[in-house]
RNA sequence: CGGGAUGUAGCGCAGCUUGGUAGCGCACUUCGCUUGGGACGAAGGGGUCGCACGUUCGAAUCGUGUCAUCCCGACCA
């Protein structure tokens, strides 16, 4: 390609609404242009890069066994309503309705649509295993769309789905994914840890994430993930799914009988413990918040930090956040009390439903709220003072130095970019839809699912977060838009031009992804584009020719040396 | 949904306090000159100043409303 001919226009300063690098650089580096908030043109040169993921991604696909096939954008609600989803999937979902008012979606995910095709088309235990996949736009109305293509509301994804005739099938179905999803990302210049993670709205029981770590102290980081892992065995999980096992801590308060005692204005754990001139671990928080619209009052030791996800979970909810000011008002008036926030235990509540963190049950002498302002009940104990609540859960965010479950190891933490995912979906959706098959026994039974997912626009710009520096991208080769760029200094210069024109063409004989910046522009735009975009190998033919040498310059670490263009030619065939 | 900020040419911004009919840099067009790290000179083209209503002889500027965008929070009792 000619870059004369090429559509991108490169820009001098960063875009202003830009925050995080891969979204700055890919909009000055002409590949993506706002839409509109989190929607995004692919311009030619994304295109390119997002068609090498695709490409990859397929033949990996392929080579485990799955088949591609392209599902609608547009959803009828009823699939929806069947599966249950139209009334949790929230204000993501995309809703329209067509001129009949026959009520729509747009495709979040395709769960309910595979389903559906599953059904009508699979009858038999012989017609499985089987894998089917597509390659699509998806549409979530995020709350806040952020980060460019990381978080776009519009955005390609890969997602595949297995139906198995047993658990025992699926969790071959799902290794195999696994395995193909580590070659994906490998091969798109990705180093990616697969770490234990929530299943999340889509629902079932096992899944893994598959992430970029990004833990570099830039001050914009964009992994939006937290994800502790043990160095020594391995163990890795989303913190909204990770477990350990605690460092001990003090648990026994110095109180020797428990009384209430005035705590004025201690409205934060750190304020009571200070007060007190206690640990915070000996103190008992209690929480309130409101899951799927009803109230829970979760207790977890004074130290720790509640994981919301984890709390929501046992209440099978879909939705969860802290309670208001007002609501907890309500709370305390149906209970007969009225304190706020800050003040709150779980004695007498009414109208909640109560459950307690593994960290409190083992509390003595401790203190907690008794529902009156400026008041703590100090040297509490367990079914003396409060009633310990039956519901007992890990309801808690692991913390770095926690020690590894599987092994004792201290924890660390990282942040990452969650570029694919698979889940074992189990029956989840096939019972609900009644997608059935016949068994060997002549039994209807509910297909055993799994899904998978890849973040293609989302592998894309993770890949521009790792690899750039201060001038530009530095595409991973397997991804890049065109493999070399050649750059002919001065388009005045004839044996410059022909040498370069020589080369381009020699290479494009050889079917090389080629660019020629054939510009009538200064030198120092063309090198600067070339870094800016980020083609992995540039052959610069300049002054030097009347040795007959050019530069060859690798993008990665920026190493260049001064060869024939022949050599050069010949050095990138062989790349 | 709450808090803060910003909407002026494709991009980055000034002008607004103190109202008088819009400007700078980059980009774009033409010409000249220049060609190893975002040159220079000259001449051009492009904007209903987010939108609506209001105040005023007159509004980018003041007021009200609205929409959009960005950041922060969604919060640890």
């Amino acid at each position: 390609m000619r870059m004369s001919k090429l559509f991108v226009q490169t820009l001098r300063e960063f875009p202003s609404d830009a925050e995080v690098i891969s979204h700055k650089l890919l909009v000055r580096a002409g590949y993506i242009r706002k839409l509109a908030n989190g929607i995004y043109n692919y311009l030619p040169l994304m295109w390119r890069v997002l068609k090498k993921i695709e490409s990859i991604v397929r033949e990996e696909m392929d080579n485990a066994g799955a088949q591609e096939l392209l599902m609608p954008f547009v959803q009828p609600a009823e699939l929806w309503q069947e599966s249950g989803r139209w009334d949790v999937y929230g204000k993501e979902l995309m809703r329209l309705k067509d001129r009949h008012s026959r009520e729509m979606c747009l495709g979040p995910t395709h769960e309910e649509v595979i389903t559906s095709i599953a059904r009508e088309g699979i009858r038999s235990y012989k017609q499985l295993p089987i894998n089917l996949y597509q390659i699509q736009s998806k549409f979530r109305d995020e709350i806040r769309p952020r980060f460019g293509l990381l978080r776009g509301r519009e955005f390609i994804m890969k997602d595949a789905y297995s139906f198995d005739i047993d658990e025992e099938g699926l969790d071959k179905s799902y290794q195999i994914m696994a395995d193909a999803y580590k070659r994906i990302f490998e091969r798109c210049g990705l180093e990616t840890k697969m770490v234990q993670s929530d299943s999340g709205a889509i629902g079932g029981s096992v899944s893994h994430e598959f992430m970029v770590l990004v833990n570099e102290e830039s001050e914009n980081n964009a992994g939006e993930n937290d994800v502790f892992y043990c160095t020594k065995c391995g163990y890795s999980a989303n913190s909204n799914h990770a477990v350990s096992v605690l460092n001990p801590v003090i648990t026994e308060g110095k109180y020797t009988k428990s009384e209430i005692i005035d705590t004025p204005n201690t409205h934060s754990i750190d304020e009571l413990a200070n007060f007190l001139n206690i640990p915070e671990s000996i103190i008992c928080k209690c929480l309130i918040y409101v899951v799927d619209g009803k109230y829970v009052a979760a207790l977890i030791r004074g130290d720790r930090t509640v994981e919301e996800t984890k709390l929501m979970n046992v209440f099978a909810g879909n939705d969860i956040r802290i309670a208001r000011n007002d609501e907890i008002e309500e709370i305390m008036q149906l209970s007969g009390y009225s304190a706020i926030a800050g003040f709150i235990g779980p004695k007498g509540l009414k109208n909640v439903e109560i459950v307690a963190d593994e960290t409190v049950k083992d509390l003595k002498n401790f203190v907690i709220g008794c529902n009156v302002n400026d008041k703590h009940l100090v040297g509490a104990n367990w079914g003396v003072d409060v009633e310990l609540p039956s519901k007992i859960a890990d309801i808690r965010l692991v913390e770095e130095n926690d020690k590894c479950i599987d092994c004792g190891s201290p924890l660390k933490v990282t942040k990452g970019i969650e570029v694919g995912n698979i889940f074992k979906l189990g029956t989840k959706y096939s019972k609900k839809m009644n997608a059935t098959f016949t068994d060997k026994n002549g039994q209807e039974k509910p297909f055993i699912m799994g899904c998978y997912g890849i973040g293609i626009s989302r592998t894309a710009a993770a890949a521009v977060e790792r690899h750039h520096d201060e001038y530009g991208i530095i595409w991973p080769i397997a991804i890049a838009p065109y493999k070399v760029i050649v750059v002919p200094v001065s388009d005045q210069d004839e044996t410059q031009m022909k040498v370069a024109e020589y080369i381009y063409n020699k290479l494009l004989d050889s079917k090389v992804e080629v660019l020629l910046d054939d510009r009538s522009e200064r030198a120092g735009v063309k090198l600067k584009d070339a870094d800016l975009i980020g083609i992995p190998y540039r052959i610069t033919v300049g002054k030097t020719i009347k040795d007959n040498l050019v530069e060859f310059k690798t993008r990665a670490g920026n190493i260049t040396e001064t060869i024939s263009p022949d050599d050069a030619i010949a050095k990138i065939l062989s790349i």
